[in-house]
DNA sequence: GTATGTGCAAATCATTTGCATTCTC
DNA sequence: GAGAATGCAAATGATTTGCACATAC
């Protein structure tokens, strides 16, 4: 399987964009780890590694990054968009709790099926869905 | 079943909250129509009907009027992110088209269950959730 | 009477944009 | 070499806040 740089290389030259060393280091930096992240967090991680890339690169990045399926939106908290990547996961969903912030994925088939239902009924083309669960974890929960 | 209005003074009473004129015309043009809104939107439809109610005022009730679950949170859109009055209403899905933004309602009653698997597996004490379904519909399909 | 709510104007903060320079293809 | 991308600084626009006055309880 072609890493998310490879992919992003081959998106880029399909759609005309140019590649080119930041993006390269910011892609690399968002699947360095698991965790979802917002513009700000992203920037800081890259700044503590040194990396001199500015926020409007990455903030120009993202629509390309959303386009070739390698991240999508996660959730909207705090007045920030937080994204995750996809690329190589499975589709999941996620549990967050209203206390901690805390964060679950989960898997959920019947979602397939809700969609297949949904393009029939009502003629739409279906590109996804975004399926959150809130709650508050067994640590929170009591004190709200 | 109580209405709207009086959903939010018993609200206020027992959170030590003040009812105002401002505040129920605010939410009685929430619930005057189906739509969903922004606050932006919702201003200029008070504007026009020559209500006097300024924005900071709808800002400051949007979060008691969560709590007391008379609205939820719908989508995030175009910065700014959009509600919709739940009281009185079942519970339901948005089928977005990403190319003109229609939204279609739909029941979905397999996701009480999810609820209570999760709530089970995970130790959540479940509050709700948010499913939102995207793609192209019938008119849009194959602009993209 | 007191604390809360209101409107206004100003502040905040995420995101976007203009522009001169640099770099990819 | 032309068109894109970058970094910077400035602009934008939704949301929040400070404050003086008004009002609900």
């Amino acid at each position: 399987m072609k890493n998310e740089i490879e992919v992003f290389r081959e998106f880029a030259r399909e759609k005309g964009l140019r590649n080119t060393p930041e993006r390269e280091t910011i892609i690399r930096e968002i699947f360095a780890t698991h965790e979802h992240f917002d513009v700000d967090e992203l920037y800081l991680r890259l700044k503590r590694k040194k990396k001199k890339i500015s926020k409007p690169s990455i903030y120009r990045l993202i629509p390309y990054l959303l386009e070739s399926n390698l991240i999508q939106e996660a959730y909207f908290e705090d007045g920030r968009q937080h994204y995750e990547h996809i690329y190589g996961h499975k589709p999941h969903c996620h549990l967050r709790c209203l206390g901690c912030g805390k964060t679950i994925e989960f898997e959920e088939g019947s979602l397939k099926r809700l969609e297949k239902k949904l393009a029939e009924k009502y003629g739409f083309t279906i590109k996804g869905h975004k399926l959150e669960v809130f709650g508050y974890c067994s640590k929170c929960s009591g004190n709200t």
